[in-house]
DNA sequence: CGTGTTGTTCAGTT
DNA sequence: TAACTGAACAACAC
């Protein structure tokens, strides 16, 4: 589920607990922790409050402070990637726990639960923001800010499949499979197409309908499904395209499942699928 | 008992 | 070098 609207959702969650004070951190599941052990993470952060959270790409930061005090450089932060099964969500205090539920944060109102199925990413917590940069240096710009020059720019850079560019978060942060796909059937560009090779009406769609995916599904707190919406067809028997009817695609580009119109968005001449 | 999955990383190959 | 491929991680559904 968690890609950027996802996550966006999860930091209005986190946003609820702000000023409110961490008086326990339950870690039923270490496994769900990153380069933090259970012990560290919940000697440095009792008692700390949540301040303010935001969100770059996929990952969730969530810095803490002392209270009473606006959040320092000294102080530190926890940084939540949901993999692709984990969530957030508040639970009514000392509330029958989930199977999944990994991490809780008891507060001094309600829990916050970090519920993950799968365990592929976790909870990681840095020291100060020192160190919060360095973690965040590998990431592209957010992909719902991003502006259209930096994008073609950094597009223009490589000459790798579409797919592929828009899905590493080193160039773009925050697309994930489904987003990828949505952007590129709005915009009718294939998925195959290189990256380098764009025209600008071509580029102007995909950075157009990045914004626009990305506005509404960030208030829905997920890629919507309805009636309209690629999405809404994935995991239909035999999907057809909500645009023109024609039998959509499905095959692996760039290892991953990707679904794409053949009628709508014409393939590359060079390649073969 | 295989196959597949909304994410990321790494080793190996082209 | 850059891009690509497959496996691995972990847990579950079909």
């Amino acid at each position: 589920m968690p890609e950027l609207p996802d996550v966006e959702g999860f930091r209005r969650v986190l946003a609820a607990h702000e000023g409110h004070r961490i008086d326990r951190v339950d870690v039923i599941d270490s496994g769900a922790l990153r380069d933090v052990d259970a012990e560290r993470l919940t000697t440095s952060i009792n008692a700390l409050v949540f301040a303010g959270p935001r969100r770059h790409g996929k990952r969730l930061i969530g810095p803490l402070r002392q209270r009473g005090t606006r959040h320092l450089e000294s102080d530190p932060t926890l940084v939540m990637h949901f993999g692709m099964t984990g969530l957030l969500l508040t639970a009514r205090a000392g509330s029958d726990r989930h199977t999944h539920d990994r991490v809780i944060f008891v507060t001094d109102s309600e829990e916050l639960r970090y519920r993950d199925q799968r365990k592929l990413q976790g909870i990681r917590l840095v020291d100060d923001d020192a160190h919060l940069d360095a973690l965040m240096a590998d990431l592209g710009p957010d992909a719902a800010t991003v502006d259209q020059d930096d994008l073609c720019d950094r597009l223009r850079n490589h000459d790798r499949q579409l797919k592929a560019a828009l899905m590493d978060q080193s160039l773009i942060a925050g697309l994930g499979n489904l987003t990828v796909d949505e952007v590129l059937w709005r915009a009718c560009v294939h998925p195959s197409r290189s990256s380098r090779t764009l025209s600008a009406p071509e580029q102007e769609r995909i950075h157009t309908e990045l914004g626009r995916v990305l506005r509404y599904a960030m208030a829905d707190g997920q890629i919507p499904t309805g009636p309209g919406w690629l999405t809404g067809v994935r995991d239909s028997t035999s999907p057809s395209c909500p645009g023109c009817g024609t039998p959509l695609r499905n095959s692996r580009i760039s290892g991953r499942r990707t679904l794409w119109c053949p009628r709508c968005q014409q393939a590359p001449v060079s390649r073969t699928d």
